[in-house]
DNA sequence: AGCGGAACCTGTCGGC
DNA sequence: TGCCGACAGGTTCCGC
């Protein structure tokens, strides 16, 4: 599901629901979340602690705990956060943490989440490999160059690689690459530095903006009580297939890249 | 080392 | 209505 302003959307939703709030009890119906920690350790570590602050890094939500813990959640496709004011028993609820005034349900209907815990966040090896944040000041023309020179792919499926620049998914790499009119076949080492700098300019004007609008909804994607994303009505490419491209009124295309479909304007993107 | 494809799961939608 | 295949905001692993 979620990418970049998705997961944020939620992070925010999170912080203004549950900061300050102790963890009291936790049911946890299937272990199969916990990657890193024996069910009897993960309540061991987590009961009595309270969360301090919500933190994002790349697609990953970061809770931090007071006596320096942090619990690293993965969202994957389906993963959903709900804070209810009592117990309620949903479909799909497989981490219940009981907040005494609240509860936070974690909710995950293809069971792909994950959940880690550390005391040091710099040592996580799933947190090692998201790179820089495209928000980021860091992330500039010079950065991209680095990271692409030697690399033959094709750079719509370079950004989709998190080691690479974080927290862009399949919804966000083809607006951005219609946005700096790039085609999504380009060899990442045959870009021009005008061209790197459009893809910097396009990631952070693009991811912004979704933010703004809460994330994209085009399933599934939802925060809080059923709220959705709004930044669907911006889509230019994504799930426009057949439509005419609002430019040059060229039909958007829908192709696989790596088993992932790309969309993208056959005319404006070169 | 690097690639494509499968695997992890469940749900939904469209076509026949 | 029902069955079947394709597809879904992600990542990792496996075999060539």
């Amino acid at each position: 599901m979620p990418e970049l302003p998705e997961v944020q959307t939620v992070i925010d939703y999170l912080k203004k629901e549950i900061i300050g709030l102790k963890i009291k009890q936790i049911e946890i119906k299937n272990e199969k979340f916990l990657k890193n920690t024996a069910i009897g350790i993960f309540k061991q570590k987590l009961i009595n602690k309270k969360i301090v602050d919500i933190k994002r890094k790349g697609k990953y939500l970061i809770f931090e705990l007071d006596n320096s813990l942090f619990m690293v959640v993965h969202l994957r496709m389906e993963g959903k956060f709900f804070v209810d004011q009592k117990k309620i028993n949903r479909k799909h609820d497989y981490l219940i943490f009981d907040l005494t005034e609240k509860f936070l349900a974690y909710n995950d209907s293809r069971q792909f989440g994950t959940f880690h815990l550390t005391d040091n966040i710099e040592e996580l090896k799933e947190l090692k490999k998201v790179a820089i944040d495209p928000l980021d000041d860091k992330f500039d023309v010079n950065y991209l160059k680095n990271k692409l020179d030697k690399l033959r792919k094709e750079i719509k499926v370079l950004l989709l690689d998190q080691t690479i620049v974080s927290g862009i998914g399949n919804i966000y790499a083809s607006e951005i690459l219609f946005d700096a009119k790039i085609s999504p076949f380009k060899k990442a080492n045959e870009l021009s530095m005008d061209e790197l700098e459009r893809i910097v300019v396009s990631s952070k004007k693009i991811l912004k903006l979704a933010l703004k609008y809460n994330g994209t909804t085009i399933h599934t994607f939802s925060f809080g009580e059923n709220k959705t994303g709004e930044f669907n009505k911006l889509l230019k490419v994504m799930n426009q297939a057949n439509k005419k491209c609002y430019i040059c009124s060229t039909n958007i295309v829908r192709i696989k890249q790596q088993s992932r479909s790309t969309f993208y304007c056959p005319q404006c993107q070169k």
